[in-house]
DNA sequence: GCTGGCACTCGTGCGCGCTGAGTGCCAGGC
DNA sequence: GCCTGGCACTCAGCGCGCACGAGTGCCAGC
């Protein structure tokens, strides 16, 4: 175990470096921070914290870096959330208010982030997995032609299109709408297969192929969009990453372009709180030098999807942390609102 | 008016630089090309060139690069487009087969415009206001409150709320249904306003209010939507841009982000052909070092909106040009279908 | 009008030595 | 036992000078 003063040490490292991008050598250490000893014995913990694995130097005869080790206990153990400024919360809410649209409120809350966090943001769209439905709607556009038009609570919609295996009349199109809507609408997505099981058995026989195929597009609608989609922004603020550009950016725009990839990210947050992946944390290696903070955000208690930020190991962790939680709070709000 | 040979040496001039990035003199051109003349010859030639301004020197004892105003002569009348080889045209096609709504067909554009370019690709989502109207949704969320779906031609779906002055009855509401569709259905957005224009008069008072307010959301959501999305990829080839990063990149990323400076860039082009705009001929300064080749693409003859590429003043502009139009016929096509 | 030759320019790469920040270690003091 | 001041050592970065060579402009001759 460390003692409180290399503890102290490190977190003086850390907040050094993060502001000055700069490897920090004992003797600047004693001058910013009021350590209460001299360079000399700082040396001495300095060269324990190496040891141990927290910090690191790029070459002899240059100062310690932090390493991921070392972020990681800072953000454990030695720093807090930093809680928003009161203007700077009337900022989040004067600029997320007045969203029209869900889209709106998506493309804000990451523009929002990013010029908080003056790094890249990531919002996921909430999440239809946990949604209800809100309504389904039923269109014939040709004799065996239908569109499916899926919405959710969180205001989403979605469409389909479906081929159908006979000619489906305008009559029994109302029927399937109705019986449809009463038995799904108002309920969680998980709990539709079910519901719409026995269905086709109220139909005529010439008509059950038709339904089936109709429901089996809905369940896959539910099912597809789990595979969720995202919002990202601020991959300017890239370009302040580091002074070794190409090799480090490069392979950050290219992760960020994988759906995939950034919904992992996000997806190892528990559901509670909020998750820092440090470094090489991040399973992805082209994320291997960013730290992704990310946390769950949604309309009720309950999370419905995920936001948060990517940026260099080297970042403000307990400001951004207090900026992603104060974001996603509001927008939380936001759609409990609408 | 410049010789034929000149333009012939203007014309490898920027073939070797596109190709090897690093300015050319005149010994190499000679070289690499046959132009039956000595170097000094070209070297006359070329000191022509400069004085007309479309080549320049990095500095003294230096080859020459190509000027903006060289890359305009380039393509207006040194190059065609190169058309796509039928195995590349075989994989756009592949590649854009199988997308299951309009999201989808956008982002595989988006991927395959970047893949085949190697640059920046901007996807324009098609036009709301050449469209017409498919079919328009109401529902009835609470009594004075209803959710306007509308769907178009080109498969988009947008929906709006819209609270009520008073209580709107089921029976109301299906006839506002009915009357809206029968008079809209399958016309141009352009025309709706008129059409709708005399439709609460057919109500009885109680109900002119909230049929009026129906109406102008609906109007709105139609003017609105003429701020159009749209979707970029490939921001990844930035990287190789050029050497000079930092200062070359971060304006470009910046322009990217802002969606008018993008529709801006893509509203440029003419309805008929393609537009390549070349370093300052960007308005956006921070596209003064970039070229954008635009196209319109439609589901019809018409176009219904607009897709390019972003990418370095230095690129293989017949190339590119080649590979946007394919795609955009090709989406074109898809789009018609659908 | 093209060509070969020639003098000139200047950016790039390399080797060199200096400087200074930062380190590790040690002996002495509280 | 822990802290401290002192001291020798290391090494990245910087500036300098130099040689190289790619590339040019100009000129006289064919």
């Amino acid at each position: 175990m460390l003692s409180e003063r290399r503890l102290e040490v490190l977190r003086a490292i850390v907040q050094d470096y993060v502001g000055t991008e700069e490897p920090v050598g004992s003797k600047a250490l004693t001058e910013r921070h009021r350590l209460g000893v001299s360079p000399a014995t700082v040396r001495n913990d300095m060269a324990v914290l190496e040891d141990e694995g927290y910090i690191a130097q790029p070459h002899t005869s240059a100062g310690r870096i932090p390493t991921d080790k070392g972020y990681r206990l800072f953000v454990d153990k030695l720093a807090g959330v930093k809680p928003m400024t009161a203007p700077e919360r009337r900022a989040i809410h004067h600029f997320l208010d007045g969203a029209v649209d869900l889209d709106d409120v998506v493309g804000r809350t990451v523009r929002l982030l990013a010029q908080l966090t003056r790094q890249v943001a990531v919002v996921q769209y909430p999440s239809l997995t946990r949604s209800t439905v809100r309504h389904v709607e039923l269109l014939s556009l040709a004799p065996a032609r239908v569109m499916l038009v899926l919405i959710t609570d969180t205001g989403r919609v979605e469409q389909r299109m479906v081929d159908c295996p006979a000619p489906f009349g305008e009559a029994s199109l109302a029927d399937l709408r109705a019986r449809l809507n009463s038995r799904i609408t108002g309920r969680r997505f998980a709990d539709v297969p079910q519901l719409v099981q026995d269905l086709p058995d109220a139909f005529e026989a010439e008509d059950r192929g038709t339904v089936t195929t109709v429901l089996s597009t809905l369940l896959e609608t539910l099912v597809e969009e789990t595979e969720e989609r995202l919002m990202i922004g601020g991959t300017a603020n890239l370009t302040r990453f580091g002074h070794d550009f190409p090799l480090t950016i490069r392979p950050v725009l290219e992760a960020l372009e994988e759906q995939v990839v950034l919904l992992k990210l996000l997806g190892e947050v528990n559901d509670s709180g909020m998750a820092v992946r440090i470094g090489h944390e991040n399973a992805h290696e082209g994320l291997n030098s960013t730290s992704v903070v990310s946390v769950g955000y949604g309309s009720g208690g309950e999370a419905v999807a995920k936001l948060g930020v990517v940026g260099p190991t080297r970042m403000d962790y307990p400001g951004t942390m207090g900026a992603v939680r104060a974001v996603a709070r509001y927008v939380g709000q936001i759609l409990a609102e609408s």
